[in-house]
DNA sequence: TTTAGTACACTTTTT
DNA sequence: GTGTACTAAA
């Protein structure tokens, strides 16, 4: 492992607060593992007095693979602490949740989102709040913004004078979400964090112990910690969240450190309550502190790096930072730039160039990085359409299918069965008879006596609320529930009560029974879950920590780093590097989300997002969008992607095969170009079915394409010096090519040529009108849309 | 009580 | 285009 002088001054700095900003491709994760190695064999310190804390598994596991190659089998006497934030929290509270007094045991399950949505849900109904003006995941969104603030329900109305209606219903259904959650001996993803400080901070012996066990801590990604993150971090390494003066540093930092990397320029997470803040304040919180500037990249070629850096350039809200490529990467080819012309034809573009690229280097890993989950759709189908094997990472998980949810739901009742969501997903499946007038009178037991669920079925049996048949159904409930935590107490295996849970409770028989398709399908997944717990019971793991796995599982773990092709969203894709790399979609609304367009501090983050994405690629970038898409089933007009106005010109080369955003690709005539050209003019689209691309030699198949590079290759060479020089004479009103020229001020511009507007930016000639003073010009502008101009007037530049 | 069919609302990114 | 929520019928 060879380091240069910065990434080994951060290794070895191993006493007092660290700050190492590290760029993209700058060796991070290796400056980490080294320092972890560094640590327990050259400074002899104990594996176990090491934390390494992560924000995703992905991150997490890599590391603890990397360190384990690494170190001495010798020195390993014990092992670091690798671990996301979530799962070290977990372990926190598992260990001494009763120490807070609120109520809360160890035995807590934890919600997911889908558990939450469902509580909020069920609040919404109970306070007559309709899901129009408010939905469920809104709700739900301000609670947890508000969480991480950490202000109460009460707090939230008692902000100024003013409150509107909307923080008022919020307040009222976040102070029932908590009632709920803490009857239920339920946390959310935030009280992770939460519960862990307040621990920390109110109970000094659980401070202690973490702040005196763990003297080197490090955190991966720290742009993208959050209020309540840093705050932990603080507790466990100073033992304290205040850093004043009472504080003596040179007794602290003796033998101990706190080493945090992060990028300023990969903070893209702000949505979620990180805020890169804190890595600008760190210097100032932490007295003392080393700072280290890792800006030597080591991942893509000069052309790549040139991209990201102009666009990163953009933003106001950064660190000056310029990335440096390395020489022996050479400047690399070109970015491929595509303008599709629907998301179909975007779709077979990509899938036929990776075809290409696996003809060659058929080991090459590839990837196509897409800003919504929703994009995947249509690349699933066209890779699949080619027969070309890929992996895919988002959209629902193993962990997030119905009858997994489920059978975990049980499981987690034998663990709590105060887990009121858990019992509502089960209660009624396999079907047994519990419907909805049941349910209803379940739930009103529970709000008379303010019980769980669990005990609300006593008093409703010994009421004799409920007819005979319902009744005898929820004691079987009850008995299949209780069998199955007796197991847990009797020390089971793990494996054997996940088998339990999917026989004992009927559940299987259902699936069995009903013989269709699907229900062979939820079968096989129950079989992996099965699986699962066997795999786990030979890690070791109780069942308790398989629950938790299943909680804590995310998308992004399905990465498969063996996966020749795999398709993902920029944002699962921070952290990793590929050959190639495609960015596809680049449309104003898609990218930047619409949602995210309405700040500067938004728009500033979607480009930090752009420039992860481009910064994934170590020697091929393309990058494609559609000029119509299909948005809620609605065929819509698209408009280029801001960003696209923001990569230099001489780094891109288009592969476009009609007029583009980027000018006319000399290509000949086709039916296909004839239809993009009549649709970039604004003309009456043909029928959408009818482009059809996919049966028999078109343009796009893999044939025709390696034809249409060729010839590319081709005119390529010959017209660059030509284009040139035509464009400066333009006199005449058609040129050879039959492009129409029109003039504005003076200046002559041609059909497909690029212009600048002072108020618009560059934009490309899309059609004119009328002749002489009376010519009026047409052009599109990326951010903007379509605009007219009398041509005379405009204030238009050649770009 | 269950199920099948239809209307509908919905799409950012995630531990 | 897709998954979910509500309504009507068995």
């Amino acid at each position: 492992m060879n380091l240069n002088p910065q990434q080994i001054e951060a290794v070895h700095a191993v006493e007092g607060p660290l700050l190492v900003l590290a760029g993209a491709g700058s060796g991070k994760t290796r400056v980490i593992t080294s320092r972890v190695v560094h640590l327990i064999e050259e400074v002899s310190v104990p594996p176990w007095q090491i934390l390494a804390v992560t924000f995703t598994n992905k991150a997490a596991g890599e590391m603890k693979s990397r360190v384990e190659a690494a170190v001495e089998p010798g020195a390993r006497t014990s092992s670091p602490l690798i671990s996301t934030f979530h799962s070290f929290c977990v372990r926190v509270l598992r260990r001494n949740f009763e120490a807070l007094n609120e109520g809360y045991t160890r035995n807590f399950t934890i919600y997911d989102q889908d558990d939450q949505t469902r509580v909020v849900r069920t609040i919404m109904k109970e306070l007559d709040i309709d899901d129009k003006s408010l939905t469920a995941r809104q709700a739900l969104s301000s609670i947890s913004a508000a969480k991480n603030r950490g202000t109460s329900p009460a707090a939230l109305l008692n902000q100024g004078e003013y409150v509107s209606d909307r923080t008022e219903k919020v307040a009222r259904i976040f102070k029932l979400f908590e009632e709920r959650l803490r009857k239920s001996n339920a946390v959310d993803f935030d009280d992770l964090l939460i519960k862990a400080v307040e621990l920390l901070r109110r109970v000094p012996d659980v401070r202690e112990y973490y702040h005196n066990r763990f003297r080197h801590v490090m955190i991966d990604e720290f742009q993208d910690t959050n209020g309540i993150q840093y705050e932990l971090v603080r507790l466990i390494a100073v033992g304290s969240t205040k850093i004043d003066a009472s504080i003596d540093r040179d007794q602290l930092w003796r033998e101990r450190s706190l080493c945090v990397v992060g990028d300023i320029d990969q903070s893209i997470y702000s949505f979620r309550g990180s805020d890169f803040n804190i890595i600008l304040g760190f210097q100032n919180d932490f007295a003392g502190t080393r700072t280290i500037k890792l800006e030597q990249n080591y991942r893509s070629t000069q052309t790549i790096l040139e991209a990201a850096n102009k666009i990163i350039e953009n933003n106001r809200q950064r660190l000056p930072k310029t990335l440096h490529a390395s020489p022996e990467l050479g400047q690399g080819e070109k970015i491929r730039y595509y303008q599709a012309y629907d998301a179909e034809s975007e779709a077979a573009f990509v899938a036929d160039h990776i075809a290409e690229h696996r003809r060659y280097e058929p080991d090459s890993r590839l990837v196509v990085l897409y800003r919504t989950n929703a994009q995947s759709r249509l690349f699933e189908e066209s890779l699949r359409r080619r027969s070309i094997a890929y992996n895919i990472v988002g959209g629902f998980s193993f962990y997030e299918r119905a009858e997994v949810k489920d059978i975990i739901a049980y499981l987690k009742l034998a663990m709590n069965p105060r887990d009121d969501v858990a019992m509502a997903r089960v209660i009624n499946s396999p079907p047994r008879g519990i419907g909805k007038t049941t349910i209803d009178a379940l739930q009103n037991v529970q709000r008379e006596r303010g019980t769980s669920a669990w005990e609300a079925i006593d008093s409703l049996i010994s009421n004799h609320s409920v007819g005979p048949r319902a009744a005898s159904s929820l004691v079987a409930f009850k008995r299949i529930v209780e069998g199955l935590a007796e197991r847990v107490m009797h020390a089971q295996p793990l494996s054997e009560v996940v088998k339990a849970a999917t026989l004992e409770t009927g559940y299987v028989r259902a699936l069995e029974e009903e013989k269709s398709v699907e229900a062979e399908g939820r079968l096989l997944n129950i079989e992996e879950l099965v699986t699962a717990g066997v795999e786990a019971e030979e890690q070791g793991e109780t069942l308790q920590d398989f629950i938790d796995h299943a909680a804590l599982v995310s998308d992004t773990d399905q990465y498969r780093a063996d996966a020749r092709v795999t398709l993902m969203t920029m944002h699962s894709a921070k952290g990793l590097e590929f050959p190639s790399v495609f960015i596809v979609g680049m449309e104003e609304g898609l990218f930047p989300h619409s949602r995210a367009a309405t700040s500067e501090e938004d728009l500033e983050e979607e480009r930090r997002l752009c420039y992860v994405a481009i910064t994934r690629a170590q020697r091929h970038l393309y990058i494609t969008h559609a000029m119509q898409r299909r948005i809620f089933g609605e065929e819509s007009i698209t408009e280029p992607s801001r960003f696209l106005n923001e990569l230099p010109l001489e780094l891109l080369e288009n592969l476009s095969s009609g007029p583009s955003w980027l000018g006319f690709a000399e290509r000949p005539e086709t039916r296909h170009n004839r239809e993009a050209a009549a649709a970039l003019r604004g003309e009456e689209r043909p029928p959408v079915k009818n482009t059809s691309n996919y049966s028999g030699k078109t343009y796009n198949s893999v044939e025709s394409v390696r034809e249409f590079f060729n010839r590319r290759e081709r005119s390529h060479e010959n017209r660059e010096p030509r284009a040139r020089g035509k464009s400066e004479r333009v006199s005449g009103k058609r040129n050879e090519t039959g492009e129409t020229l029109v003039s504005s001020s003076g200046v002559q511009f041609r059909i497909g040529a690029r212009v600048r507007h002072q108020r618009y930016g560059t934009g490309v000639v899309l059609r004119s009108e009328g002749a002489g003073d009376d010519a009026k010009l047409t052009v599109s502008f990326p951010g903007y849309g379509q605009k007219k101009f009398v041509a005379k007037f405009a204030a238009l530049e050649k770009a």
